[in-house]
RNA sequence: GCCUCUGUGGUGGAAUUGGUAGACACGCAGGACUUAAAAUCCUGUGGCCUUAACAGCUGUGCGGGUUCAAGUCCCGCCGGAGGUACCA
């Protein structure tokens, strides 16, 4: 009986799907064990063979856990929406749930082929409304929390508006926007609609915020920052530009410092870990207020005034009564200029009458310094005052534009345009305050982990987008430095991520003062400052941070020393930015070691109260929003530009149709083009969707329940199953889902829902499987034209011919050795004899085909690659047929020296159909079978190594289950089995179970073979050696195991067979072959009783006539004995 | 630059706590079976030197160290892979 493994694999895929072998049971008296993959985004190219490397570990580990008697849930499902699918929608018109649901078809046939054992009955799909309505439902929980930062916890938001209403917003802790303005109890109650929207949104978990996000214009959607990798889109490389934009957002940030503890609990890699810590990026340090010093004469420091304070101090007072008194009288159109121009109707603030300098401006916006007049009657006197009345004004900062009556009465829409694209135009921060004046502020905050430095500060750098640059900005150096901001911003990000060593910067010719020594210190702005980190500003100090250094000397400024470095350093040369060292010229911290130094700067600077400890996050809130089709819509509605939550019963709410998959005309999101999509008929929906992050974050709940109608999954579900135990995925992950699942975890704890802190106590990464191209050498301009050249080419395509990698590497290396003997070379011989047989060829196949084939000038040069499909190698050796069969034009091809043994070069590199290096697992598959393949991806290496696939070892593989099979087939006897055949049996059982607990498919298969050679040699076949041998093996390769334990007679399934124990009785040895070493080096083995004491071995070691030879007469100094390890004697 | 991982025959890799380096498999070479091929089986296979044979020397990226003993531990370099970056 010979082992076919095709119709065996066939038959049990049949019996498991049929059986419902692998369904977890809800609640069961065995302990839970819950192995979960990280399910697959179905894409159109289908798996390849680096795709089953985890789950084949994974299905190992399932069937292992059900063999030792766990209630195992192992299941699968579908990343299903998501960009590709979406992009060829919009190429092709093709409905993205038309696409998605066929590649997940076809991803389905594929898993099921290589015989996974999941529960299909668990299966889910993100991109389903019986799935997406609790992501929805998620979401809408999140948007109902706050972070309350005393309980430390996520917490409803009922909670929060009863704070406000008893005692407003002063005594919250919370995680939430920047600046929220504060407000009472009774200012809360008093709030509209609108401003009590506003007011939670600041502290809501999942909220609409303005933030500069990474805008992608080729894919016309924001992206999250672990979707950008070097400025560009992580899908399809699109460039990618900083944008301020209203979005929706998580706001992680608030669980930065539990995501980060939470990483010592887990059992991950470290290196993800280190991602994941790096991309949190905590740091402790302090802020520090360093006093602005007004310009340009320090001498009226205090004299600061409100950024409103517009008018000439000496005659407000004069002015202001004035303003008052004209402010009732308006004419028409002033009046109709006001009505459109008032609250806020075009976004900006306006005031109308405000006295500017020594003037009375009819309407102004001091957001954008924009004055708006109104002129009555036009006379040239009047002319004359108004130019020099806008002179003066925009020497002050401000742009004025002028209308006439008739203008504003006549056409206003013009007139309201005019102005709305004004204060789109003007830069709000630009050109406000020119004149160095510091507005309301009255200080720079930094932040600085570094505050023992505090004495060697010499400038404080801004960043280009820093709020205070253009006030600080003194007239002198205006135009340099909004120059400078301007070039800064529009430099792309990828620029300035890749051009990091040009150092560029401005002084604002302003200065602050410093907060110990009182000194003078130069305020510069600077792109090395990361507007988005910290405050924005640093203090500079030069000799003790790499960054200052270099910028302080590319500007020549000083290099104040207060650390003495603990080894020579040339500080002129490098900053010493090393923790280590003593203070010097640092007035109270001088002596000290850095790390005290650090403690008494900052006790000081708190005693001051110019700054205090503070930890910094380099973590973002996440940005939620995609403007995007094929996602889960967010369930919420605006009714009067307030933003509301759909209630439960209102979900789903279901993605609808739409006509187009691209953006409408005026840029709003694809699901602006559904028809009649409103709220209630009423409302209009939110119209960006989810990223495809919101289905992932809790997908490991819903296998739990994943049929659950009522609940995003049931609670006593969830307290059985608890979190995963084995989680396996790849580490391109480490900073985007397992982040935010992390995160959503938390929340979802805090608000009670489940009861786990983190969501996978174990996780491996598999590593990437390369590919394995093959190439051949294709000769070009071999073919010498007939001189009678009568259009026979045109009838005959030129054969193509081709030479091997070894006949190249020797023509390449004669190259080298460029060639000055006259006699032909072995290769030249060898080549004109190919020559003759091509032509020879030629003239009998085709007697018409007048050109000759002359290998002429043999250089390397005249050849190039070409990668051939790896599907037609075997073993690097081309297969002449199938090649000649793959592409039309090689159907005459010649193969140089000749078609046998005919060896391919061979190259690692990324996996890609360009390649024709893609291995898909259906082909392995069919040729070898589905046990051969998950043996074989497993027997490759450690799983979590990244490897290049070739198949070249797979025929040991595939022998070895010939020689399992061959061990069952004939008469199985049933006597007692022999001491040799117990000892190689449990030997096995014992590695396999410490191989399958460390992870260690690599080794278990090793074993395998070496057993099975074993019980061959001993030509065993015993039952009780047999039998549990295949339950060993079943996890690996369950389809043979299952068929030979049907042979061996068995009705029931191997799934659930008791996994053998280990005896170390049958282990046990009378002797040890003890090796004998001499100063380390093994000379000799010895056969010895185990029993023997080691001063017995040492005696009758020494007295072994093969140690008198290493003696050399000589007495040993000492000889170590370990029992059953070895043996070494010290000469 | 920093962080993590990693470096062993022609190749994939093994050596779990310091204790016989190279298991297992591929490839290669030789042989058996066969008209032939495939399949299968057997033998050999780190390098060097030498031999009839035994044996000897050397050997885990490089240089040191600890130890009776180092692929494994420590120090200093070099190479490869991945992650990450003006993060103050």
């Amino acid at each position: 009986m010979e082992y076919h493994f095709r119709e065996i694999e066939n038959k049990w895929q049949a019996f498991w799907a049929a059986n419902k072998t692998f369904r977890a049971e809800d609640s069961s008296s065995k302990p839970k064990y819950y192995v979960l993959d990280m399910f697959p985004y179905p894409s159109g190219a289908g798996l390849h063979v680096g795709h089953p490397l985890g789950y084949i570990a994974s299905d190992i580990v399932a069937r292992y856990k059900r063999h030792k008697g766990f209630n195992v849930l192992h299941p699968m499902g579908y990343d299903s929406f998501g960009l590709p699918a979406e992009q060829y929608a919009i190429q092709t018109g093709q409905h993205p749930a038309i696409t998605t649901e066929q590649n997940i078809n076809r991803y389905r046939e594929q898993l099921d082929k290589i015989g996974f054992s999941f529960d299909w009955e668990r299966e889910v799909r993100t991109s389903d409304p019986n799935y997406y309505k609790w992501t929805q439902w998620i979401f809408i929980q999140i948007f109902n929390s706050w972070y309350n930062n005393t309980s430390n916890k996520t917490e409803k938001i009922d909670s929060l508006i009863s704070e406000f209403e008893k005692n407003g917003n002063s005594k919250v802790n919370a995680v939430c926007d920047d600046n929220v303005k504060h407000f009472s109890a009774s200012e809360w109650k008093a709030f509209s609609e609108k401003q009590k929207s506003d007011a939670l949104m600041a502290y809501r978990i999942a909220y609409l915020g303005e933030a500069y996000v990474n805008w992608c214009p080729a894919l016309g959607t924001v992206l999250a920052n672990d979707e950008v990798k070097d400025g560009v889109s992580e899908r399809g490389g699109h460039p990618v530009e900083r944008k301020l934009m209203k979005q929706w957002s998580m706001r992680i940030t608030a669980y930065a410092q539990r995501l980060l503890e939470g990483l010592d609990t887990l059992d991950w890699t470290e290196s993800l870990k280190e991602s994941q810590r790096h991309w949190i990026g905590r740091s402790e340090g302090t802020s520090l207020r360093f006093s602005l010093i007004p310009n340009p004469s320090p001498k009226e420091k205090g004299t600061a005034r409100q950024k409103w304070q517009t008018a000439d101090p000496a005659i407000y007072a004069l002015l202001k009564n004035y303003a008052r008194e004209n402010r009732q009288p308006l004419t028409e159109s002033e009046d109709t200029l006001w009505q459109a121009l008032r609250n806020r109707q075009l976004e900006f603030k306006f005031r109308r009458q405000h006295p500017i300098g020594t003037y009375i401006a009819d309407f102004i916006c001091l957001e954008k310094n924009l004055i708006i007049e109104v002129d009555g009657e036009i006379h040239s006197k009047q002319k004359e005052k108004d130019e020099e009345r806008t002179k003066v004004l925009n020497e002050l900062g401000f742009d004025v534009i002028r209308f006439t009556n008739a203008e504003v009465s006549k056409s206003l829409d013009t007139v309201k345009a005019v102005i709305k694209k004004k204060l789109g135009d003007s830069p709000p921060l630009l050109r406000r305050g020119a004149g160095g004046e510091a507005g309301s502020q009255t200080h720079i905050e930094v932040f600085t982990t570094r505050p023992d430095t505090i004495f060697g500060v010499s400038f404080v750098t801004l960043a280009p987008e820093h709020e205070l640059v253009a006030q600080l900005t003194t007239p002198e150096q205006k135009a340099i430095v909004e120059d400078y901001v301007t070039k800064a911003k529009n430099r792309s990000e990828r620029e300035r991520q890749t051009d990091v060593t040009k150092v560029t910067g401005v002084p604002t010719g302003s200065y602050v003062e410093h907060p110990f020594t009182g000194k003078l210190i130069p305020i510069w702005v600077g792109d090395y400052v990361l507007a988005g980190y910290g405050t924005g500003a640093v203090m500079a100090v030069p000799a003790h941070d790499e960054r200052d250094h270099k910028f302080a000397k590319h500007f020549g400024l000083p290099l104040p020393q207060v650390i003495v470095p603990t080894k020579e350093h040339d500080l002129d040369k490098e900053a010493w930015g090393e923790k280590e060292g003593k203070l010097i010229n640092s007035d109270f911290l001088n002596g000290l070691e850095v790390k005290d130094a650090i403690k008494k700067a900052i006790a000081e600077i708190e005693k001051k109260n110019i700054g205090k400890g503070k930890i910094n996050f380099r973590l973002r809130d996440a940005v939620f929003g995609r403007q995007r089709y094929w996602g889960e819509p967010i369930p919420i509605y605006y009714k009067n530009d307030i933003p509301y939550a759909l209630s439960e019963n209102e979900l789903p709410l279901v993605l609808p149709e739409v006509d187009k998959y691209l953006p409408t005309e005026d840029g709003e999101p694809p699901l602006a083009r559904a028809n009649n999509w409103k709220y209630k008929n009423e409302f209009a929906y939110e119209h960006s969707t989810m990223p495809g992050w919101a289905g992932s974050s809790w997908y490991f709940l819903r296998y739990m329940d994943a049929k659950n109608n009522g609940q995003f999954a049931g609670k006593q579900f969830m307290d059985y199953w608890k979190n995963v135990d084995l989680y396996i995925g790849g580490s391109e992950h480490a900073t985007g889902h397992l982040l935010y699942v992390r995160f959503w975890t938390k929340a979802l704890k805090d608000l009670g829902y489940i009861n786990i802190e983190e969501p996978a106590q174990k996780l491996i990464n598999q590593g990437m499987i390369q590919g394995r191209s093959n190439k051949i050498y294709k000769c070009s301009g071999m073919f010498k034209q007939d001189d009678d050249h009568d259009g026979n080419q045109e009838i005959f395509h030129f054969p193509e011919v081709f030479i091997s990698k070894e006949i190249y590497d020797e023509i390449s290396k004669q190259e080298q050795n460029s060639r000055q003997k006259n006699e032909p070379s072995e290769l030249d011989k060898k080549l004109l004899g190919f020559q003759n047989v091509v032509n020879a060829k030629l003239k009998s196949a085709k007697p018409n085909f007048k050109n000759t084939f002359i290998i002429q000038n043999n250089t390397y040069a005249g050849y190039y690659q070409i990668n051939v499909d790896v599907n037609i190698v075997s073993n690097d050796i081309l297969d002449a047929n199938k090649f000649r069969q793959w592409r039309p034009e090689y159907k005459d091809a010649f193969l140089f020296p000749s078609d046998e043994n005919f060896r391919c070069a061979d190259e690692v590199e990324k996996m890609s159909k360009s390649k024709w290096n893609v291995v898909s697992p259906d082909e392995m598959c069919e040729k070898f079978g589905a046990d051969t393949l998950r043996l074989y991806e497993m027997f490759l290496g450690p799983l979590e190594q990244s490897k290049p696939w070739n198949t070249n070892g797979i025929t040991g593989v595939s022998g070895f289950l010939k020689k399992l099979w061959r061990l069952y087939i004939g008469t199985i006897s049933e006597d007692a089995p022999t001491k040799a055949e117990l000892k190689t049996l449990h030997a096995t059982i014992k590695k396999i179970t410490e191989d399958i607990e460390r992870f260690s498919f690599n080794t278990s298969v090793s074993n395998f073979m070496i057993c099975v050679n074993e019980l061959t040699d001993l030509k065993c076949n015993k039952r009780s050696v047999l039998e549990p041998l295949i339950i060993l093996i079943s996890p690996y390769a369950p389809h043979i195991t299952e068929e030979l334990w049907s042979i061996l007679g068995h009705k029931q399934s191997i799934a659930f067979e008791k996994f053998p124990e280990f005896n170390p009785a049958f282990l046990v040895e009378d002797n040890f072959n003890y090796p004998v070493s001499f100063n380390g080096k093994m000379r000799f083995n010895i056969e010895l009783p185990t029993t023997l004491s080691p001063a017995e071995i040492e005696k009758i070691v020494l007295e072994h006539e093969n140690s008198q030879k290493y003696l050399e007469g000589k007495t040993p100094k000492k000889v170590i004995v370990v029992p059953k390890k070895i043996v070494n004697i010290v000469v």
